[in-house]
DNA sequence: TAGTGGTCTAGACCACCAA
DNA sequence: TGGTGGTCTAGACCACTAC
């Protein structure tokens, strides 16, 4: 057999696995044998069975090969875009309204969170999708981590376009969560006990804490992934 | 500068990145320029570049070059195992419980969401965690598809193991949503109107589809995902 | 210790697309 | 149409690890 780009050769592995020539728990021949047998170069094999394994359906180990996943772990990605594209994307108006501007105490679940004790900056916004509202955020800034946001007028501009901005992370943490709506009930004009989807999330640049945001969206929020 | 494996190069360009030497939305030099710069060849250079793309740190476009991302869209992995290993993971015993089991002709949404009108092999039943409720599951099954289906006994047998085993699916759809609990509330042991964190997949082979299903997590669910 | 995947290299050709 | 990224090749060395 003779195939050409390693897409050719990724599909081509799909189709045994699927066929089950190679089933669940069986190895498949090394790099250098499926090289020869489909007539292109081992880096080409490597390029598409790396693609493979890193979408959880081959397991690969040195020495020991390459074998089919007995559980393919699937993977679902999330892209999380800024709420103001997200709703741009939708062909609606975005809207931002500033609710609470404070310096206060953290909660314990958020103190732990960002592994800091001082006060904090304290935000409450809405988003808004053709004026009405999108997601409630509950935003907690450390502001010896980016001070100059206490420079900026938070009830203009967005905190988290000027964090993206200005405070790039390099690592993120995100919990998705279920609650019923709260305090978030009024801002967003539904009643209180409705189910709300929870994001929180927690970003650090380095070992750095910058910022925990809790977004509360919309009853009927649908968060979408494929594959 | 002198770097050794794509990984310190995809170090020094997020280096780079953050420290502002390349701010969002700017240039950066193209490939062989940074393998001539970087003492490594042209491909280490085309690695490092392609997983930073793929992370959404980077565009990149034939002619126009590489470019540092105005509004890096951070894109979180969700991993979907099987119930029973997220259960045992934690060091949990697993079990499994069927509800019900029925033909009949599904709801609307579900029929939308699969294509399909006819009738379908509906299941209702309940995931265990060291014999405490820990997800309800609502499955409609494409009976045409996965025939065999009907000749084991679910009562005993997890559907979804069954199914990862003999019918492998090309392509998944996934939403998360919150509900207020409806009739999950009593097999799930909880309040009427408790949110819940709600995972809809859909699976198809190739063109037919095979399953829909809804999972309903138990109240205080939380799915962890990190950058 | 031997076999396997992981990676690098130097060179090459090609597809795309902005100028 | 020329410059850029996308990819392939043949060969090589290395790191890991099952045996």
């Amino acid at each position: 057999m003779s195939l050409s780009g390693w897409q050719a050769v990724q599909d081509e592995v799909l189709r045994r696995i699927h066929a089950r020539d190679w089933p669940p728990g069986s190895a498949i021949p090394n790099e250098a044998d499926l090289a020869r047998e489909f007539g292109v170069a081992r880096a080409t094999v490597n390029r598409a069975l790396q693609a493979l394994a890193e979408a959880g359906l081959l397991d690969r180990k040195r020495k020991a090969g390459t074998r089919v996943a007995l559980h393919p772990v699937r993977k679902a990605t999330l892209s999380i875009p800024i709420l103001r594209h997200e709703i741009e994307a939708r062909g609606l108006a975005y809207g931002y309204r500033l609710l609470t501007r404070t310096h206060a105490t953290a909660p314990v679940a958020v103190q732990a969170a960002l592994g800091l004790t001082g006060p904090l900056l304290h935000l409450t916004s809405l988003h808004l999708a053709a004026d009405r509202p999108y997601a409630h955020e509950d935003r907690w800034i450390n502001t010896d981590a980016v001070p100059d946001i206490l420079t900026v007028d938070l009830a203009v501009l967005n905190a988290n376009q000027w964090l993206v901005a200005h405070a790039p992370f390099t690592r993120g943490d995100f919990v998705l969560t279920a609650l019923n709506a709260g305090p978030e009930a009024g801002p967003l004009g539904i009643a209180a006990g409705a189910a709300l989807m929870v994001l929180e999330r927690t970003t650090w640049d380095g070992a750095v804490p910058i910022t925990w945001v809790r977004l509360a969206f919309a009853p009927g929020h649908r968060m979408h992934m494929v594959l």
